[in-house]
DNA sequence: ATTATACATAACCGAATGGTTATATAATAT
DNA sequence: ATATTATATAACCATTCGGTTATGTATAAT
């Protein structure tokens, strides 16, 4: 009932992988170029990279024997939305409940 | 450099635990209200509702044997604001990215 | 006083996470 | 042909996660 068809969620639970797509955001990059950004190993990366792709929010294009990574802006901006889009349903139903909760402060009875 | 606060990426990369802030958003609620709604168990719950409440994005109320839960609107919004900030900030960096790469298409050379 | 209800907590469990090191493979450079 | 570089993959490991059952404790109801 409330799962996006691509998982933001996930994507964005860990913070490699937040500061990953940051990264992506200013541009395509090849894996080695990533891994130099961080303290963690190749594999860990290639790991990271590997779930943003499940999640469809990273596209690689191959050449030689480069990888080069770059955000998938269709998906990710429509997952965004979507989230924002939840969340902020959320957000507005408090303030709902707390403009009736003002409005009923006098009549508890129903 | 990537961490808010409170850590809302953890809060939300559950779905249960999305699911009890969605129902909360609709108001106050008791543990046991929250149990009714799951098909897990009370200790499931209570634990999910332990780790928001550790990130401060809900609130109990103490009340006889009761204890009411409800959103922690504040840190809530907050958190989410800032979320959106810094995913908004790599979609338009993407944006800004793409109109780098329209604009220099036949120059590739800088 | 006993029972029922709401919640808390402990012990356990399997699976997923997020990293590691070691090693293989593929392409490039020398 | 050999060495180097970029990437992939396997095996491993500790920790976290998200649930379970069992049981304890506090409050309320009978």
């Amino acid at each position: 009932m409330f799962r996006t068809t691509k998982n933001i969620y996930r994507a964005l639970a860990d913070s490699t992988r937040r500061e990953i797509l940051n990264l992506l955001s200013k541009g395509e990059q090849t894996q080695s170029d990533i891994v130099k950004e961080f303290n963690i190993s190749q594999p860990a990366i290639n790991k990271q990279l590997k779930i943003l792709k499940e999640e469809g929010f990273i596209h690689v294009r191959k050449s030689g024997r480069y990888r080069y990574y770059s955000l998938e802006r269709e998906t990710f901006e429509v997952a965004y939305r979507q989230m924002v889009g939840e969340i902020g349903t959320m957000l507005d139903q408090t303030l709902m409940d707390l403009k009736h909760y003002v409005e009923n402060k006098e009549e508890d009875d129903d």
